[in-house]
DNA sequence: GTGATTTGACCTTA
DNA sequence: TAAGGTCAAATCAC
């Protein structure tokens, strides 16, 4: 029951959450503690060498594992790319952050994003392959410009309230042509389609299936090279195991983190 | 039948 | 007033 609700029924979103920052806080003190961890093993007298060293090694990879869910992190929080495939070989090409003037306001029902909210743009080849589940709601024709620019809301804008937006427009016809991706107002459903294994633990689990036209554009041919997600797969290609695991502890010990959970990235996603 | 896309009209902003 | 952005009925795909 996709069917939008008229104007009247809609309820205002809740300001977006910081849980993201807040995740990203802990595993920044977690990779420090490491750090800490690996100096007081430095300590360790030499006649038990071999201990020692195996106690390094396991903390130099905990302490790799911690940043690169760091940098995933970060890396999403700016242009929500923690999913972009590998398999493709192709990912953003740019990528631009342009703060607006602060929010719209006003009794509007409507508004644009002329007046101003937080906006990321970048170049991809692979407009499509963001992790989360979109829907078009418009298409237009721009000035000065060959191709039409598509409009995309998230898939649970609805049910969810989530405002996050996405502007996808053709900017060439390289091969593969290259697309700007504006993304705009952050994801508050709770619904990127990372970590697909602890996803598929639920029946009702969001999967992103980009051979189905309702979830890709017209302009994305086969060549882009859209990564398929669905229950059955079970690898994300730029996360590895040991992050996965890391980041689920971490999130397993702080139910703050609502949006970063596996209960959100799968339940919620119905 | 259900849910997503298309598309022309309408709204908002500059 | 032009152009970008959104709405929502019609249409399409499954």
């Amino acid at each position: 029951m996709a069917r939008r609700l008229p104007k009247s029924e809609r309820s205002p979103s809740p300001p977006p959450g910081d849980q993201r920052d807040a995740a990203i806080q802990e595993l920044s003190k977690g990779s420090e503690l490491a750090t800490q961890l690996m100096a007081q093993l430095e300590l360790i007298p030499e006649r038990e060498l071999d201990r020692r060293d195996d106690a390094l090694a396991n903390v130099r990879r905990l302490s790799m594992s911690l940043s690169s869910s760091l940098s995933a992190l970060r890396s999403e929080r700016e242009h929500y790319y923690l999913a972009s495939s590998s398999s493709s070989g192709a990912g953003p090409v740019a990528v631009t952050s342009v703060s607006g003037g602060g929010g719209g306001g006003g009794s509007r029902t409507r508004k644009t994003r002329r007046r101003g909210s937080s906006e990321t743009v970048f170049i991809t080849t692979t407009p499509e392959n963001d992790g989360f589940h979109w829907r078009k709601y418009g298409e237009k024709n721009i000035l000065n410009s060959e191709f039409r620019r598509l409009y995309y809301r998230c898939g649970y804008s609805d049910e969810r309230n989530c405002q996050a937006k996405k502007y996808v427009q053709q900017e060439n016809n390289k091969q593969p042509p290259e697309f700007r991706v504006t993304l705009t107002n952050e994801h508050t459903c709770n619904c990127n389609a990372l970590f697909p294994d602890q996803a598929s633990s639920s029946s009702t689990s969001q999967v992103l299936d980009f051979t189905k036209a309702s979830v890709s554009s017209p302009l994305m041919d086969s060549h882009v090279g859209a990564p398929i997600f669905k229950e059955e797969e079970e690898e994300v290609p730029s996360i590895d195991e040991s992050t996965r695991s890391i980041m689920s502890t971490i999130m397993r010990n702080n139910n703050d983190y609502d949006e970063l959970s596996p209960r959100s990235w799968n339940g919620g996603c119905q």
